[in-house]
RNA sequence: GGUCGCGUGGCCGAGUGGCUUAGGCACUGGUCUGCAAAACCAGUUACAGCGGUUCGAAUCCGCUCGCGACCUCCA
């Protein structure tokens, strides 16, 4: 079995390495989902558009693909309160509706919301929720191995025990003295034996309401729990890839690491994956901040700094046409860029379903799609795959317009590049121009035959007329050599 | 304060030692068109500043300036 060696940047090396999974042809994947306590904005739509396309590539490859990917249902505590509260419940009361209400209608809108990205479904999606025995399971581990302590019903993991047999900060680049010296002092942690401890389980305060059962009181889970129970409880106790954003790397999956490894014996993951931020005015994009634009805004375009509404696929072009570990930054007017640069590929991808071959070629186009692959090997560059796919834009339109030609084999294999990287991988499938309508199809016919009568009669003001009105309505018309042809751009 | 990262042309955004014309958007000129649109061709604007290493640096090193991320929940 061959498969073509992909290169990926691992956070923990700090270096691109080899891509050699752990057991070949299968690959675990595990991605720290969305805490389902408010509407995914684009910073969701960046972590879930980049792991699709590493999950694509690697389908795309060969392997044998297990992606999972949570949903924090759970809610996880929020120290700026005078109590820890979980951040679900704390919503749950501001708008009189039971925990897992909130829970619903936001995991609702986050899979519509993907839906819409055109991203694929996980092969596993856990919820913190449905896992509160493995979590209760997997503190008891720990604290059998001595790496945590009980008070007063709630349990904390022991970061200054654990670091003299491990490495504590190994993934952030931390050193255990420096963070204890900088530890802000907070509320409510007077139970714990150090600042840098954090809890495993939580004991629940009287008007606390999502809570369970445990060994120790009835509470809840800690914050980084979930994902070390999911992703061992479902890829093992060492898998190939753990991905999320850039701003879990500390404390988040540290602590996973120290958990995994505290109760397993096992450090967890092979390869580190982390996305960068989107920025907005240089400023990263988060909930705390509050300079978010929520994606239901993009995609209706109701929001203060959007000109018009986004289709989807703009979205995910737009975030594909950077690399996925810089700062991205929003702006309208990048988006219109993106909007018309994507039109311009669709376009290309079914013009390059109609041109004709002949004998010769005049672009090396088996060369182009060894490129193609170089760049979404080499760390997912997807912008410059992207460039790649635009110079086959070009050829394809210099064929059209009898500038350069194309044999039979090259033409196919042009076709393959569009199927393989723009569709397969990338997921930038035109959906709009795609679907065919009983009714419209006819309709639009009718129209375009009688425009056509009319230029042949030179009444160009009919023919004006009925292109206008089709262009306020988003349609627009070409006439080309052979025919009159319409797109209509949402 | 500690740790880490970034600064590319009008905008977005790749590249990281020797011609990359990266690419997209915008703009200008040309071809095509009844006029458009689309497309093709051509053109324009660049590597924050200073110093160093090197035959050669946007790319390596140092300093300066500016910006950001993490250190508290966040994708």
């Amino acid at each position: 079995m061959s498969i073509p060696e992909i290169t990926i940047y691992n956070t923990l090396s700090r270096k691109k390495e080899i891509f050699e999974p752990l057991n070949t042809p299968n690959v675990g994947m595990y991605v720290c989902g969305p805490t389902v306590y408010g509407d995914p904005h684009l910073g969701h739509a960046r972590a879930a558009i980049v792991f699709d396309v590493l999950f694509r590539l690697l389908t795309y490859l060969g392997y044998k693909v297990r992606y999972v990917r949570n949903i924090t249902d759970v809610g996880h505590l929020e120290n700026d309160a005078d109590e820890g509260e979980d951040k679900i419940a704390k919503k749950a009361r501001l708008e009189q509706l039971e925990p897992m209400e909130i829970v619903q209608k936001y995991t609702d809108s986050y899979h519509h919301s993907m839906d819409l990205l055109n991203i694929r479904h996980p092969s596993i999606e856990p919820r913190a929720s449905g896992h509160i025995i493995e979590q209760i399971k997997m503190i008891q581990d720990i604290m059998d191995n001595g790496f945590a302590y009980e008070v007063n019903g709630s349990v904390y993991f022991d970061v200054v025990k654990y670091n003299s047999s491990n490495n504590y900060g190994k993934l952030s680049g931390r050193v255990l003295d420096e963070l204890m010296e900088n530890t802000r002092d907070l509320a409510g942690q007077e139970e714990k034996n150090n600042g840098v401890d954090f809890a495993l389980w939580k004991k629940a305060q009287p008007e606390h309401i999502m809570k369970w059962p445990s060994p120790w009181s009835t509470g809840f889970p800690g914050w980084h729990l979930e994902c070390s129970t999911m992703s061992s409880k479902y890829l093992g106790d060492y898998f190939d890839i753990h991905g999320g954003g850039m701003d879990l790397l500390f404390p988040h999956h540290e602590c996973e690491i120290a958990q995994s490894q505290a109760a397993n014996g096992k450090d967890p993951v092979k390869y580190w994956i982390h996305n960068n931020m989107i920025t907005i005015d240089g400023q990263k994009m988060s909930k705390s901040l509050g300079n978010f634009i929520t994606l239901d805004e993009l995609f209706a375009g109701n929001h203060k700094l959007l000109s018009q509404a986004f289709n989807p696929n703009t979205i995910r072009f737009f975030i594909l046409q950077a690399h996925y570990r810089g700062t991205l930054d929003f702006s309208d007017t990048a988006l219109l860029g993106a909007e018309k640069g994507l039109s311009k590929l669709l376009n290309g991808i079914e013009q390059a379903k109609k041109i004709v071959a002949t004998d010769s070629t005049t672009s090396d186009i088996s060369k182009l799609k060894a490129e193609c692959m170089k760049a979404i090997s080499d760390d997912f560059n997807t912008p410059v795959l992207i460039s790649h796919l635009f110079e086959a834009v070009r050829i394809t339109n210099s064929v059209y317009a009898g500038e350069e030609t194309i044999s039979q084999g090259d033409l196919k294999t042009l076709n393959s590049i569009f199927e393989d990287f723009a569709t397969e991988i990338l997921g930038l499938i035109d959906d709009q121009n795609k679907q065919g309508n009983n009714l419209i199809d006819p309709l639009m016919n009718l129209i375009i035959d009688i425009r056509q009568e009319s230029r042949a009669n030179k009444d160009f003001a009919t023919s004006d007329k009925i292109r206008d009105v089709l262009s306020e309505l988003n349609i627009t018309t070409k006439d080309e050599d052979g025919g009159t042809t319409w797109t209509y751009d949402g």
